[in-house]
RNA sequence: GGGGUCUUAGCUCAGCUGGGAGAGCAUCUGCCUUACAAGCAGAGGGUCACAGGUUCGAGCCCUGUAGGCCCCACCA
């Protein structure tokens, strides 16, 4: 006895319990099996810090329904899923709450400090793991990493060392980007440029020989300070004869020279420009080239330091007004305007980043950024869609150093040991060493390696790596990174580079990409315009399967898309059509005796519907090959909702309610079969309810989730009878509109007559009529082959080969007749000029394939005989 | 300054290798038909941004123009 379903789909309950039966069967769960294909999927790991976002959530999505279709494909298939450390973000998360205690990272000391982040992540870093169950991932959870445990500090040392005893770590002193407030430096990519309202001060220096003045123009008056030159383009005319001379810096009434290089652009401002090289990534080089003296003028916190004591202790800003009061009583400022200019700020905390000079450990790129280029060039790693190849190259072509030194506590510290004795640096995986060369202790380097650097071998450090597990062998190279576009830079990029140099092999196939869900302005969801929509709101209104729906349908990859309530709505009453369908079919089940294959007498709209569905696997399984996941789920929804409930289920009932019908086992038997594979193909889009209703449908205890992916079978191929059903429903469909350009009320029954004169139309409206009474609200159907005993005036409508009338006798209206054949005729017309436009064409018939040719021809056909008859209707009633 | 991308129905978006323009929502009409009113049956609505080109044939390919968005970039 079949389990009847609730009225209304609800979700909730259901998700639950659904979810926590996965857990405990452990049907996310993949082991190494030799005698299976793998399929990989490495998760990108959110922060400790993050609570789910719509990000993730559609982020995830992808990955489920990938890795859950595969599963059911047969493969083993491993979603691997983990957390971030995100060092920066969560030591900031931890100092305020230190902060609140009156205390400082400093008071605790590094030891106490980091405990206290450790017990923070205990607490909530789990977070947004029983978040990202919620949607329904199906991780492999025994496997769930974390990138400072112990396996991913290993393969980070591992690297760390590796890289630099090969030359591509190194230490220096270069500038780098250093954020005043997280008071740490931080990489290129992690800068972000805004456009800031800003002034052009235009400062006036004498020349120290006292032959003139120098004009100038400067965003930033206070790193004046540090200036250790003026520059000039050496072709400049204007200039020539004062390269090499000194001028005074006003304030400071420090000699600096005038020198000449080639970064100065002649053509704007003034041709000069003001050297600050502490301070300026391009007047770091143009110091370098000129071999200027480095003066920084700022501390950590970017206050103006105690070399400069009437400033000492002002920030920048204040620095900056000080100053340019000085300049002006000086006499040195010549004028202000207003300027807008772009300005780095800090990805995370959005402070203008203070360019500084400093000793950082940099990775060096060019070397590591070639063979990246050439696995995506080899098509190795291919990116869907391709055009964001063009984007990878663009980074990687243009690639600086990566600084991956960071002035935090949270993170790897960097495996490097300084002796303060005789100054030797060791690069070692061990911990405590002496110097080899004073048999001193050695101090390891305070700092911490920016947490992409452990991002960066996420694919192969959580599958043991670098140790050569049975893992690393079976599972990688992963097969698919699923990611937002804008993580491009920060992370693709960088596993491509270190897959390949250290496991010599590229770290996926494909790369994923999708786009950013925005509010439904078209605005990026953020915290600060409070715009943003909770995952789990939705999910508590509307379910899970109605959020996955809603975040995959409509949207080509890597494009963004706009949240709207109302298209969640539409994913629930999508669930809820399913619900509906599975309840009715569920309902009918115990009328059949058996539902075996075997002796099952297929109607004609039994195998209709079967070779609509069949057509629909193999359509929905390339198409999610492909990852074109939205296309291939509105191929679902049409089937299932149009084809499937409006259509089939209304074609079958007269068969269920008829008790001496004989098809009746094969219509139940059809309902199940089309059902069963319409829910697999469904479930890595909706998990729960495809699961509820699978379960309550079979027999058997088992689980759709490791349930067998549907396949295309020749025989399941059935043209003559998917033919016959359409044409059936043309003749619905028709009968239906005329009733309703008539005003016939559905009470109203009306006998029907089909003229045919084709034998083989005339058997499928024999076999078909039955569907004329329910579908077309039909009495009597007569089948003829030509107009005897049809009522003169009884309204008609053409389809191919055959004209169905329907007397009404007193409701018709002559004229309105007319004008409705009329309207057909005229729409005839156009399309049969189109097609003898195509066929009269002889270009066309010479070049066109032949198969399009004859297709063209049949309607041809069609269309003229379908002409016939409306004239000859019209000629009739004109009269 | 360079690169990318978009412009399709009132709104939001699909449209796979070029072959008669689609969906959801909204609007209008008629239905409480025993799976579903979170539903059923119908209707209206588009110069596929613009201009050229390639092609027998272009929403789709190429070039240019306009507008929007994004990324990169050292004009102080």
């Amino acid at each position: 006895m079949k389990k009847e379903l609730e009225k209304t789909y609800n979700p909730a309950d259901i998700e639950t319990r659904t979810y926590e039966k996965w857990l405990k069967k452990k049907y996310f769960h993949a082991e190494v099996k030799k005698d299976k294909k793998p399929f990989t999927i490495v998760m990108p790991p959110p922060n400790i810090t993050g609570q789910l976002h719509m990000g993730h959530a559609l982020d995830n999505t992808l990955q489920d329904i990938i890795i859950r279709m595969k599963r059911m494909q047969g493969y083993e298939a491993l979603w691997l899923p983990g957390t971030d450390h995100a060092s920066i973000a969560t030591e900031a998360k931890v100092v305020e709450a230190i902060k609140k205690e009156g205390l400082s990272k400093e008071d605790l000391g590094r030891e106490k400090f980091l405990d206290r982040v450790w017990d923070w992540k205990k607490q909530y870093g789990g977070r947004i793991v029983s978040q990202l169950k919620k949607i329904g991932s199906s991780c492999d959870w025994d496997r769930e990493r974390f990138t400072m445990d112990e396996g991913c500090s290993r393969a980070v040392k591992e690297v760390f060392v590796n890289l630099y005893n090969k030359g591509l770590i190194y230490r220096g002193e270069r500038i780098i980007n250093w954020c005043p407030k997280c008071l740490t430096s931080i990489s290129d990519a992690e800068v972000e440029y805004e456009d800031q309202a800003g002034h052009f001060w235009h400062l006036r220096y004498k020349l120290s020989d006292g032959s003139g003045y120098i004009n100038l123009a400067t965003t930033r008056p206070e790193t004046l300070l540090g200036d250790t030159a003026i520059a000039v383009n050496p072709k400049d005319e204007r200039y020539k004869n004062i390269v090499g001379k000194t001028v005074v810096l006003p304030i400071v009434h420090r000699e600096i020279p005038v020198v000449a290089d080639d970064y100065v652009e002649m053509d704007f401002g003034t041709g000069v420009v003001k050297i600050t090289p502490a301070h300026d990534p391009n007047d770091f080089e143009v110091g370098a080239r000129h071999n200027l003296p480095i003066i920084n003028v700022m501390t950590d916190d970017a206050r103006i330091t105690e070399d400069y004591p009437k400033y000492a202790g002002m920030d920048r800003y204040e620095a900056r007004k000080a100053i340019v009061e000085d300049l002006e009583a000086e006499g040195a400022l010549v004028k202000v305007e207003d300027y807008s200019h772009n300005v780095g700020t800090c990805y995370r905390c959005g402070t203008t980043v203070e360019p500084r000079v400093s000793k950082q450990w940099f990775v060096k790129m060019k070397p590591l950024a070639g063979p990246a280029i050439d696995a995506v060039k080899k098509s190795e790693t291919r990116f869907i869609p391709p055009h964001f190849e063009k984007t990878y190259f663009h980074w990687l072509e243009n690639i600086r150093d990566w600084c991956i030194s960071r002035q935090l506590w949270w993170g790897h510290q960097i495996p490097a040991f300084y002796c303060d004795e005789c100054g030797e640096t060791v690069v070692t995986k061990e911990n405590h060493t002496v110097c080899p060369k004073c048999g001193k202790p050695m101090r390891q380097d305070p700092d911490t390696l920016d947490t992409w650097f452990s991002s960066a071998l996420w694919p192969f450090s959580t599958l043991g790596w670098p140790e050569k597990t049975e893992e690393m062998k079976y599972f990688y190279p992963t097969n698919v990174l699923v990611t937002g576009y804008d993580i491009i830079p920060f992370w693709v990029m960088r596993m491509m580079f270190s897959g390949i140099e250290n496991t010599g092999q590229v770290p996926f196939d494909t790369v994923f990409i999708h786009g950013l869900v925005r509010d439904s302005l078209g605005r990026k969801m953020s915290k600060s315009l409070g715009n943003g929509i909770d995952p789990l709101e939705v999910i508590e209104k509307y379910g899970a399967d109605a959020l996955r729906f809603t975040l995959v349908t409509g949207n080509a990859p890597g494009n963004d898309m706009r949240f709207y309530w109302e298209r969640v709505e539409a994913s629930r009453n999508f669930a809820n059509k399913v619900w509906n369908a599975s309840r009715f079919i569920m309902m009918n089940l115990e009328k059949a005796e058996n539902v075996n294959e075997n002796d099952a007498e297929l109607t004609d709209a039994d195998k209709w519907i079967i070779s609509k569905m069949n057509t629909l696997v193999k359509e929905v399984t390339e198409n999610m090959e492909k990852y074109e996941l939205g296309v291939a789920v509105s191929k679902l929804y049409d089937f299932i909702w149009e084809e499937f409930c409006d259509w089939y289920i209304e074609m079958v009932k007269p068969r269920l309610y008829n008790d001496g019908d004989t098809t009746k086992n094969a219509a139940i038997y059809t309902l199940k079969t089309v059902l069963i594979n319409s829910l697999k193909l469904l479930h890595p889009y909706m998990p729960f309810i495809t699961e509820e209703i699978f379960c309550n449908l079979q027999d058997k205890e088992e689980s759709i989730m490791i349930s067998k992916w549907p396949e295309y079978k020749e025989e399941y191929n059935f043209k003559d009878e998917e033919e016959a059903i359409e044409i059936i429903k043309t003749a619905v469909r028709n009968i239906r509109n005329l009733r309703a350009d008539m005003n016939v009320p559905p009470s109203r029954k009306a006998k029907v007559f089909v003229v045919s004169e084709s034998d083989r139309v005339k058997e499928i409206f024999e076999k078909g009529s039955v569907f004329f009474g329910t579908l077309g609200y039909a009495g009597e159907v007569v089948i003829q082959s030509d107009k005897t005993g049809i009522d003169d005036d009884a309204v008609s409508t053409v389809i191919p080969e055959a004209v169905i009338y329907m007397p009404f006798a007193e409701l018709v209206d002559i004229d309105k007749e007319i004008e409705r054949l009329t309207k057909e005729k005229e729409r005839l017309i156009k399309e049969l000029k189109r097609v003898e436009g195509m066929l009269g064409n002889p270009n066309f018939v010479n070049k066109a394939p032949e198969a399009k040719i004859n297709e063209e021809r049949e309607k041809q056909n069609k269309y003229s005989q379908m002409m016939k008859q409306v004239e000859e209707r019209l000629n009739h009633l004109v009269k």
